[in-house]
DNA sequence: TTGTAGGCGTTATCAT
DNA sequence: ATGATAACGCCTACAA
């Protein structure tokens, strides 16, 4: 079923027939009605692959991160995909996992799909060469960055202030006479880069214990979390506070914690469901991934209508703080 | 940077270029040097739609869940994706939502795309209308179905057999003299039935508790299953064992009954990262998410690689038991 | 309002 | 081994 054979069936021209296609005004009501009949008979769907060879777009927009199964990225792209496709915008996924240094292979992959923008989720790669490739990239095809400090000339930035947001948890840990806080982080990514500076500010601004022992950069796994825990506590290392850059650290460190004693203030990071399923359930940091999705694809939609368009190089949101019962801030808790 | 243009620095013709592309042996090796060489230097892609016009495919698998944000299909679609990749296909994603009668709608989207395949996780839609959309787009294209029982003629469906699962928990939990097994559940989708099935199929077998009030249907949310343990116990229902159709439910469920001083059993399913982030940590009906996944994304790239090759119609795993603290099954317990 | 014809960038079938 | 050339199915000036 191709326009030629819609056309020859209604008795016009495949001009005609790509005309009530795409829309236009300049088709008499009635054949305008007898075209739109044929199609929906013969269920007619025009070729994508021709179409997009027209107009050069398939309308589709890449999706970038580093792992889907990732509870903060499956938001993300749950929300994101959700979003484009309201608007008719379809998603092709595209997942790094570990960052070794093959990110600018995985952003060939897009371009070479010609895809007509590239959001990226996070910090799914850091070498040098693979941002190269995205400044290069980024001169030819609209990049959207989440939750990350790429600089190239023609990519839109929509970032969290996570560093703000760590640094108001230390003060209200500092208001509860918190003085010695435990931060466990997993990456140095832009955003784990801000959380550590926020959790270092924080420590400066109030003065609290800043040994460089309660500072600790572990893997991202359950495992890694607890056993760091536990390890300082039998060491007698002191601390009376956990914050970390993640909420699946935060339930491991919460646990280890209080299987050995210390009940303190725990608190999380991404807000994530894990904050709800751990006991008790943690205060997280919450890095408003919803705007930050929203913002992303009005910013895509934007630069496709109108490519004149005002779109703001970069975005800022302040972080929020989930109060949950590992940690209430309120007067009366 | 068209095929012409590599043709002409090259002073060959297009078809020569193109077998370049294309890996032909017919062209000279030198020939052949020479234009990938200037390909490289122009930093040269064929265009993908013009490719897709000519070989109707842009080698795009379309993956159609519920929800990537849920932690199960986010694995799922995970997993596809990197199995796909690593083939050379690409992953649309598309996310339906609720089952409100809008999955038609969702295939159209994906077939209106010119996929190659569509592999469907989970059972996302359920209507009448929309199996029956799907009976129809079946006949054109592959559809490779995870953990659902659509039944369409060309499709490849492949499963876990969680009932007999589940009704191997039962058994185990009835063997630790088990009598009053609570099973909560959110949905009758084809999973939804197989676990229910096996639960009253164990209950049967071992003349357990049968009461009606013991197989609760609740909202997928933490609250739910919070709420509906806190009431039984609250209206002295007995309960001896918990088993939920979900992780997630699980969790809530075994928080609620010991702060209600139930220290019962409580068995999740889909083996999640949330099983591993409850205190304590939960045992889960495993439903081999990795191997049905692995083996959707082999009968795709069967299918698509040799129209002829015998493709088993239905495939069946058994499920597997995640031991962990609420509930060990060994003796040394 | 409608039709004609050229272009989009490949692949593939012929010749040579 | 290489080169013309016809599809592939649509969009869009330009003409009528």
């Amino acid at each position: 079923m191709t326009i030629y054979d819609i056309a020859k069936k209604c008795n016009v021209s495949i001009a005609t027939v790509s005309r009530v296609l795409n829309g236009s005004r300049r088709v008499s009501p009635e054949t305008r009605e007898r075209v739109l009949a044929v199609m929906k008979e013969e269920d007619y769907n025009p070729n994508p692959f021709a179409r997009g060879l027209g107009l050069d777009s398939m309308k589709m927009i890449g999706v970038l991160c580093a792992d889907v199964a990732d509870t903060f990225y499956a938001k993300a792209v749950s929300l994101i995909e959700n979003d484009l496709r309201q608007k008719d915008w379809n998603v092709v996924l595209c997942c790094t996992g570990s960052d070794d240094g093959k990110g600018a292979e995985y952003l060939r992959y897009l371009t070479q799909k010609h895809v007509d923008a590239i959001i990226i989720v996070g910090t799914p790669f850091s070498s040098r060469r693979d941002v190269a490739e995205l400044e290069r990239i980024s001169s030819d095809i609209p990049i959207i960055t989440i939750n990350s400090d790429y600089h190239s000339p023609s990519a839109f930035s929509i970032v969290c202030d996570e560093k703000e947001g760590m640094r108001t948890i230390v003060k209200k840990l500092a208001e509860k006479n918190c003085s010695s806080i435990l931060y466990l982080y997993d990456s140095l990514t832009y955003s784990g880069k801000q959380k550590l500076a926020g959790y270092r500010a924080g420590i400066d601004d109030f003065f609290l214990d800043a040994a460089p022992v309660l500072a600790q950069k572990i893997p991202r796994t359950l495992e890694a979390a607890e056993n760091i825990v536990r390890k300082l506590i039998a060491n007698d290392i002191f601390f009376d506070a956990i914050v970390t850059s993640e909420d699946l650290l935060a339930v491991a460190a919460q646990r280890a914690a209080l299987k050995n004693g210390k009940a303190i203030p725990v608190i999380g990071c991404n807000n994530s469901i894990l904050a709800e399923c751990s006991t008790p359930t943690l205060t997280s940091l919450d890095n408003r991934l919803g705007d930050l999705c929203t913002m992303a694809v009005h910013t895509v939609t934007q630069l496709m209508s109108d490519r004149s368009a005002p779109v703001p190089t970069k975005t800022v949101f302040s972080a929020q703080i989930a109060e949950r019962e590992s940690f209430v801030f309120s007067v009366n808790q």
